[in-house]
DNA sequence: CCTATGTCAGCACGACTGATATTC
DNA sequence: CGAATATCAGTCGTGCTGACATAG
């Protein structure tokens, strides 16, 4: 592939990704949870994490990350607990109430999703599914 | 495709699009322009156009275009001229400032983008090639 | 002492709704 | 008249930097 066709390629890309940006959050219009919440919680849905380490999956700074996590924790979704082997780390954790939010939120937002792939033929799926490997490893070749 | 795999399907593209979200927030750091005036520069670079069709084309509401609009007319970039058949219309023009500006963000961030898909195969960046009519025809089947 | 971690304060950007003109 | 088009005013969510307290 030459570098023309590379950057068509590019331009291309950039722009469905564009849109796809603006459409995800309407995704979330009628949800309780917002997509940045759904993500922390998500994150945060195997077992406890540091707040550094929320800020760093999240691809945002540590502040923003405490901003988040105060959010949640004001609705109840997650608490803050000690580390004992360092007084300086704040682990977060899902509550009950968090993780039937997080759950639901899931749900919705793939039955959302999956009532427009349904509006798609066989084939043009077809070219989805086969993309989802190279575009994961697109992202890889994106991340810092 | 039955329920089951249609699901795993949304649910395996959100996670990716959840992850170039914020990839490409670090792509798209070039300094002069934010995302969101390259998008509106873009629309407008082959021929003027509405302020409702720019913000239906971005996926807003009209009255965040008219500020997008308003704030690149205010740095020189674009300007707002009449429609000679219907006064209500004000079309959306790019300025030769305007243009010089957003082909060089474009190059900057196509570059990128290039270079991260350089590190795919050829295969695999036929596969993305191939899924992007399906990609935009699903943006419009998640469009409200 | 220097670094790591998290929080607070203040700010910027970009979306939204609701309320107007103005024109068709 | 009602509908369409654009704008204005005010608000909200979510990111940022810089300053700070505390712990390692």
């Amino acid at each position: 592939m030459n570098v023309d066709m590379l950057m068509e390629l590019a331009h291309d890309y950039r722009e469905i990704l564009r849109q796809s940006v603006y459409l995800t959050r309407a995704l979330d219009s009628d949800g309780e949870l917002s997509t940045a919440q759904v993500s922390t919680l998500n994150m945060v849905s195997t077992e406890p994490q540091r707040v550094s380490v929320i800020a760093r999956n999240a691809g945002i700074r540590v502040p923003s990350a405490t901003e988040q996590v105060i959010k949640l924790e004001a609705a109840g979704l997650v608490r803050r607990i000690a580390d004992d082997s360092d007084a300086r780390v704040v682990l977060v954790e899902l509550t009950d109430a968090g993780r039937a939010a997080v759950d639901r939120s899931n749900a919705v937002r793939n039955r959302r999703m999956a009532d427009a792939l349904r509006t798609l033929d066989e084939a043009e799926r077809a070219t989805i599914t086969a993309a989802l490997p190279a575009l994961a490893k697109l992202n890889g070749a994106l991340s810092p």
